[in-house]
DNA sequence: CTCAAACATGGAAACGTTTACACTCGGAAT
DNA sequence: ATTCCGAGTGTAAACGTTTCCATGTTTGAG
């Protein structure tokens, strides 16, 4: 059992130099003479050595590596994120540590654990309530770790954040939809109401709908992942005066929401609309492609990753950015004033009462 | 400029223990009276002491870390994989450090650089075009780096593979949609016949066409993401004998031509048929749900990181797995035996000529 | 009571780097 | 001639661990 992988003190004897002077020409962080460079680029050329990152880590104590850690991969606005953050941390000399919570608290703590333990130089994060994962941020602040929020509404003003403003944009979108003629508006969201995005946005809905008179109708609450909606959705549809519009916490249950309408009998929009929340590309190629309120998730993590760096290089101090966001317009909704009376008046209500 | 990250010696001496002690204590590596061990966890439970893990990657030459090289983490595909290896990985006691390529040879490069110099002890990754990447792959053979290419079809038997028969699985696809009674099959494919799976995926595609006397249409090609498939598909269905049935070589492609299609007023599956090739999960959601030929990507990226692990911790030998592929049916294609006659002699061609 | 096994412990040598420091040269400036 | 400087180099001390080894100190069996 021989050590083969070949360190620098060998290239440094194969070469006739000092381990000072091979670190020199491989760092390029000194003078090394012309004849001492060309040997040991001799040497290198020949057996492929490269400097063992480990041992620079330990020595000069910095990794250059961040880490990052979403809910899930699967969902394609934390993937964005993700590559957001892995194109910044890659064009400035880090390299990515990932991993993924699953959306269980659990998960979080030890993720981070190992972040600590791999010495991660910053963290750029999304939990998935930023209440119940008060315990996975306490723990990095005592590290002293530099941390960004990505996508959760800051609630501590001294954390680095960056997210949207949920509240407005779901009050938009529902203001919208109101403006629209729409006055029985349903509200699908991801399970419980356990994510902080979530909950903001249904104080938009909430809002939007009290401002204009109008009540809200029973939340209805499904997993993360490819939900089925099916059932929930008929219970919806089955009552005298059925929503017009569904309002979704995501993309991906606009989505299954369009398809359990459809199962139904129902076309979007003419018979329904539809509004999801966060953008993801996908959603722009759709037929109907949805009308929702965009997060910028890839500026997202790039502005993540640059702040963080800039935290770390520079020591900058703790930032809350709030991004814009705007409602992309899709076909997924319609307006349905001149329907309103005659649905009304002669239509289901005529019927049943 | 104080150190105040405190290390196993600081700790040792306040709790009043050799080194020795800590680490044993700390790894359980070793008998530790109860005394010894109290005194320990109190300093460290005060000072929230963790093992450095470059310290110890460093003196153990173990880094329990893989590499993840893929071309875009927004194609879902991917990230599905990704997932897959992350999970694995995670339960296995291994970190996970990410890199994407954007389907650059010379960044695929860059990151396998990055790669070896940090030591992961295992690679898994899907390559642009495994002809063009030769040289990242020769650079990890020379390394003695052990790896898992995922996704390409192997061509050197030699290296870790584990993917699907992608010339069957399209061979498939187009052969149930002759058997649906279309003649008039086009593909649509990723930018490049570059990509090797495409160039499968067309194999496939002629094979099935020349088996039934069929032939092929210009292939249109496209960039990786987001592609504007609007011009392109608008001259396809110029001609008079314009294609019943659309193959794309991607999930993604597909979604785009469905949504090209209806834009041109052509409605999916009635006017025409549109099948895709990944299996991503939205497509499931979608209406119309595709048909696709499946590949299961978070299982292929378990068994990418679990066969690497066994690789890395048994030395077990390098394999080459095809992962069964299956063609999940939906409402995006339709059979047109019946509609044949009749809208060749008296639809469009009639009026047209 | 003796002796070996088992337990507990600490000292010290790695692991592969970077870098402060000291040293040797020439040659340029005095 | 002497001084000074800078380029080029090597030695050796870290960085924070793990782990081999040697050295007690208990125990329990005989």
């Amino acid at each position: 059992m021989k050590k083969n992988t070949l360190t620098i003190k060998e290239v440094a004897r194969r070469a006739g130099v000092s381990i000072a002077t091979v670190s020199r020409a491989m760092n390029n962080s000194g003078p090394v003479s012309t004849e001492s460079r060309k040997a040991i680029e001799k040497v290198v050329a020949k057996s492929g050595f490269r400097l063992n990152g480990i041992g620079q880590q330990l020595k000069t104590s910095r990794s250059r590596t961040l880490g990052v850690l979403v809910p899930s991969l699967k969902n394609p606005i934390f993937a964005d994120a993700v590559s957001g953050v892995e194109h910044i941390a890659e064009q400035s000399g880090f390299r990515v540590l990932l991993a993924s919570s699953s959306y269980k608290v659990d998960k979080e703590i030890s993720s981070i654990d190992t972040f600590l333990s791999s010495r991660v130089e910053g963290l750029v994060l999304t939990v998935t309530d930023e209440e119940s994962s008060h315990q996975a941020l306490s723990l990095l602040e005592s590290a002293k770790l530099p941390f960004v929020l990505m996508f959760n509404p800051c609630k501590v003003a001294s954390y680095s954040t960056v997210s949207i403003d949920n509240r407005l944009a779901a009050y938009e979108l529902v203001s919208e939809l109101i403006n629209k003629g729409h006055q029985r508006i349903a509200m699908i969201a991801g399970h419980l109401a356990k994510s902080d995005r979530s909950v903001e946005r249904y104080a938009g809905y909430e809002g939007a709908l009290h401002e204009h008179g109008l009540n809200t109708i029973d939340i209805v609450e499904t997993g993360f992942e490819n939900p089925d909606l099916g059932d929930a959705v008929a219970k919806l549809t089955a009552g005298e005066d059925r929503p017009t519009a569904y309002f979704c916490s995501t993309d991906l249950l606009a989505i299954s929401t369009i398809r359990a309408l459809t199962q139904l009998g129902l076309k979007v929009p003419d018979d329904a609309s539809v509004v999801g929340f966060d953008g993801i590309s996908i959603g722009e190629s759709l037929t109907p492609n949805l009308t929702t309120a965009v997060q910028p998730a890839e500026a997202m993590g790039n502005w993540a990753a640059s702040h963080l760096i800039s935290r770390i290089e520079e020591g900058a101090p703790a930032q809350n950015l709030v991004l814009p966001h705007y409602i992309r317009t899709g076909e997924s909704w319609s307006s349905i004033i001149g329907d309103l009376e005659s649905k009304n008046t002669s239509g289901t209500d005529e019927l049943v009462s």
